[in-house]
DNA sequence: TTGAAAGCGCTAACAC
DNA sequence: GTGTTAGCGCTTTCAA
């Protein structure tokens, strides 16, 4: 079908009456052109409507000015990331390529990364990994950048800092004197869920609270998962006082599951989130929450991949984004008066 | 820095002993290899790891098997969408690469789809765009196909029922007894959206209701527009018993606005939304909305342009796909004992 | 069934 | 400052 439609360097080239090297020196803004000569090309392009055929330029050893991302796109937390990282990468006049990751597949398909090496300068891998399989498959072929891989990555990475948030959020609802606190755990095979677990752990030890394994129960960041999570609490014949989720959409699960059991949020149960995802400010009740730093986050990985792409070392950088509790409606001083003996009617989900 | 790390396919050919094409025609599955050389030359291959390298591939004007997608990610509905989309191809043994478009820009940087005409085989345009800016842009280069475009696309596209779908949710409230009904729009750069303001306009001729333009209030898609469109609305002397809100987003922040005046939904207000996006289900109150055909657009679409990419002419066809009424807890017969002249308490949005 | 040659559009390296 | 050459990895001819 319908083929060479753009022209190519070439044609450009010939209608200035250069050769190809100058055309190609001028429009990649190289020195070894004179002025007049540059500014003669330039304008020739355009008249043509030349694009430069990336798959060449790649092909032919060049940078295509392409980064990509690798992520699972189904969550608010994350395509708002990704959306950041666009916009830094269009900033310093790179595209953005994204390839979005099937949601339940444990490991990206070797081949996704081989095509996106053939046509990026480097990529930048979100999420769900172990480390040591992207080494065995990625192995420096092209620069990577990792993001919430933790310590453990062998890769340059950037990550927010999940165990002190996870600790903040913690320590406030100690402030407020809960002592029951239960939390709903993320997905473990993210370094993100196992800090916030450690955190949970570390800080109940700190506060000399006892550990009491009902109240530590498992979830996968889903809303559905927070639901069902909090029904189990609620059923508990001592239920907790205070809830920490691991991610704000579980959070609003298991505010929907106690609201069900005719309870109220935060005047029964204080719920604490983590992402601070936009609707955490709109919905109601508005999520105290831990903010993760998107926008700090997207900015330091798509600078540190551009770093690693302009050749500086920058060996195995781990950044590490500070955290911030955001407080709101949903947390609340523990009543003095606590009715522990109301009887508890289980909601079902839909 | 690190080059050639994959074996090209010459120095597969090498080791299985036998010449560049017979490896390359073997690796592609053509005929003209005899079964044991074939065979041979894929095991030496996988042992070698090998991997095709696009771009050369490409540039030699062959197929890649990759698609590529232009959405504005911001939205459940495109997100959702693209999933989909992701998904239908992969089954199709194609891979998918997104293009992320900045969330405000008017049109589509050029140089992005001619980007990625050089690396896909065919391109889905989702959104935002005249047509007749595309088509200068796209002439003909490789196949396209467009979400959203609604009628006045001259590509192939893929749409959902806009029209038809307001009208149900229009009748809906119609039947249950409402008379003065409201509409938020969404963006009128958008076929979808203009649809849906087109059905809100006939379904007041048609059942001889009256039409009055405060209740037409300017909105884009987004939350916070359904938010203070919803207070203009609550400002009005004779305020409206139902709301149409162009997509979902936007209905709940109306739900919201009318919430914060006192107001309840649907007891004083019934709303009904657009898209029926995950949420919808579950979030309070459950939203009465039109639900898109999002697993049948993204099929439909992917097929249609996997049907152009292979060559079969499907000139200009325009898929139009059903959409359906859901109707959940945000709708409620109107009441007889109107409380007209009730004191409206105008809440602001943060 | 096989292979050799040419070229896709571009850039790096080395001329002049 | 400018041009020539070679080659990136692959596929399409076309010839054996």
């Amino acid at each position: 079908m319908m083929k060479r439609q753009y022209p190519t360097l070439a044609e450009v080239a010939k209608v200035a009456g250069v050769s190809l090297m100058t055309a190609s020196r001028a429009i990649n803004n190289r020195p070894g052109v004179s002025p007049e000569k540059r500014e003669d090309i330039l304008r020739i392009a355009d008249e043509m409507g030349y694009v430069v055929n990336r798959a060449a330029q790649k092909l032919s050893g060049a940078r295509t000015r392409i980064i990509a991302v690798v992520a699972e796109l189904h969550t608010p937390f994350t395509s708002d990331l990704v959306l950041g990282m666009g916009a830094v990468a269009r900033a310093a006049d790179y595209e953005m390529l994204v390839y979005s990751l099937p949601v339940c597949d444990r490991r990206p398909p070797g081949s996704i990364l081989d095509l996106l090496h053939q046509i990026a300068d480097g990529v930048i891998v979100i999420l769900p990994y172990e480390s040591d399989y992207l080494e065995s498959v990625v192995s420096a072929h092209i620069p990577v950048v990792t993001i919430e891989q933790g310590a453990v990555s062998a890769f340059p990475s950037v990550t927010a800092d999940n165990y002190q948030g996870a600790i903040s959020a913690l320590q406030h609802l100690i402030e407020l004197g809960h002592r029951r606190i239960a939390f709903i755990s993320g997905n473990d095979r993210l370094t993100s869920a196992r800090d916030r677990r450690r955190a949970y752990r570390d800080i109940l030890a700190q506060a000399r609270l006892p550990y009491d394994p009902d109240l530590e129960v498992a979830g996968d960041f889903s809303r559905k998962s927070g639901f069902e999570a909090a029904n189990k609490l609620l059923a508990l014949p001592d239920r907790p006082t205070a809830i920490f989720a691991a991610n704000d959409i579980s959070a609003y699960g298991a505010i929907a599951a106690i609201r069900e059991a005719g309870l109220s949020v935060p005047g029964d149960i204080s719920v604490v989130g983590f992402d601070d995802i936009p609707i955490a400010s709109q919905l109601h009740p508005q999520l105290t929450t831990v903010r993760q730093p998107l926008q700090q986050m997207a900015r330091a990985s798509v600078n540190l991949l551009l770093a690693l792409v302009a050749g500086l070392d920058a060996p195995s950088e781990q950044i590490v984004l500070p955290t911030q509790l955001i407080v709101r409606e949903s947390t609340t001083p523990l009543k003095a008066r606590k009715r522990k003996d109301e009887a508890v009617k289980v909601g079902v989900g839909r």
